[in-house]
DNA sequence: GTGTTTATCGTCAGGCAGACGACTATGATC
DNA sequence: GATCATAGTCGTCTGCCTGACGATAAACAC
């Protein structure tokens, strides 16, 4: 297979955004619309194109903050600094994908704690936090009315395989802490549990297992009520990453 | 953003392929040698580019009959027809990865049962089955007392990573049977987790955790002595895809 | 036959998870 | 201020799974 520059087809590559967050006890995903064909008016994952000197990383570092204005923090570094945690999906790349020309996208994963309104280029009725059944349901009417179409291109595919990744990989790691500001109490992260699995947890043994578990969780010593029961202990994210054993989700 | 076709950079797509097997106890890894500029000389992972009309799982299954005259099964078939466990890996996009041009290689891991010599366009020398410590170990001389040069690109990354997606996934998966043959025994399923892990397992708890996971095999009836000691059941691959609870992987 | 090798069954103790009772500390309501 | 509702935290108990390891079974080598 000798070198030939004419021998191999050109691609465009893309990365795409799945931004995960929970909002009101659900788990919520970054959609923003589309304005131009094709899929003009539809809603999309956010995502763009790639560019000449930039790592896949970067560029999906940079749509996030220009999404969202988070930046991403740096996997190897366990430091929580209210950025997101971001890491790479899935790459896809059906011919037929886009019907304008060969892309293909690499898909990301950002898991970010609630977050005020999003903007996308300034104007906010063109991003928004949607439940992800929500978003990957199909027919219907959505809460506020608006017919559900199914999302542009096969975002739909991407986001449900980006729901998987998150719901699978708080079983076995400390990520769950993604979702939560720098300084959470035991039942907020019980909350991000039970938003993402789609299921209710035992508080008490919940309690038991997590600050059982050397590493995952580190208290900060102060406490507070935010709920209205009792004052909760505020913890920080240990070192942590892996979880052994880990958290075990409920059958179905 | 309207779109500009002159907005974006034209990359090269490639897949590469990490091919995986369970050879003397070991696990090795599919290396071919690269024949032009750059590196030329260096072992590497085989792979290629994508075509015009290809979708990513179809060139990486193509690659991989060409290399190794496997045919990859659909995984949503749980039937075992001998072919490989073929699943996308991870997307490598770093502008300095090819020093021709940029170029986006998105890695596939391949599982396969101990085979007969690979061949490589016919040439045998120029593909071997290695150790995956010796293509990953930099310096020293291998055990045929060729010099050990680091494999090409970022093919040590590459592979590197794709052992550990294998590591980690026989723990929660039915995956360690795509290294077996159609009709196994528990004895071999045994070894293929003692050479994956690198570490021994007791007979008798595997033999009861193994036999004791619904859907995990299916006995069929025969037996047959390999090793030389007392006959073994012969078991084919259960329907079962997710071990639940999972093989756990000794510490260290 | 005796020893070696591999496969398979059983037993036992420790650890962890699910179910759930009890107590504590706050705000809301009367 | 007493009572109630809410949320957090500590314990107990039981069943299951795992790791350690003894014992038996069935082949081959000599």
């Amino acid at each position: 297979m000798p070198y030939d520059p004419s021998a191999f087809p050109p691609f465009a590559v893309t990365v795409d955004l799945v931004v995960l967050t929970v909002r009101r006890h659900a788990l919520c995903a970054l959609a923003v619309r589309r304005g131009e064909a094709p899929f003009q008016g539809r809603w999309a994952l956010p995502g763009g194109f790639v560019r000449a000197d930039e790592d896949l990383a970067q560029a999906a570092a940079r749509e996030l903050a220009e999404e969202t204005g988070l930046h991403a923090h740096d996997p190897s570094a366990p430091a929580q600094d209210n950025g997101a945690h971001l890491e790479q999906l899935a790459t896809y790349g059906d011919p037929e994908r886009d019907p304008r020309m060969r892309v293909v996208s690499v898909a990301h994963l950002a898991l970010a704690p609630d977050l005020p309104a999003p903007r996308a280029g300034g104007d906010a009725s063109n991003a928004r936090w949607a439940p992800v059944e929500e978003l990957l349901q199909q027919g219907g009417y959505g809460r506020d009315g608006e017919p559900l179409a199914p999302l542009a291109f096969d975002h739909a595919q991407i986001l449900a395989d980006g729901v998987e990744r998150a719901r699978s990989k708080i079983e076995y790691s400390s990520l769950a802490t993604a979702f939560c500001t720098p300084e959470f109490t035991v039942g907020e992260l019980r909350r991000v549990y039970e938003a993402v699995w789609g299921v209710a947890l035992d508080p008490r043994n919940f309690h038991r297992k997590v600050t059982g578990t050397p590493g995952f969780l580190v208290p900060t010593g102060g406490t507070t009520t935010r709920q209205g029961g009792r004052p909760a202990q505020l913890f920080r994210a240990g070192g942590a990453t892996l979880l052994n054993p880990p958290m075990l989700r409920p059958e179905v």
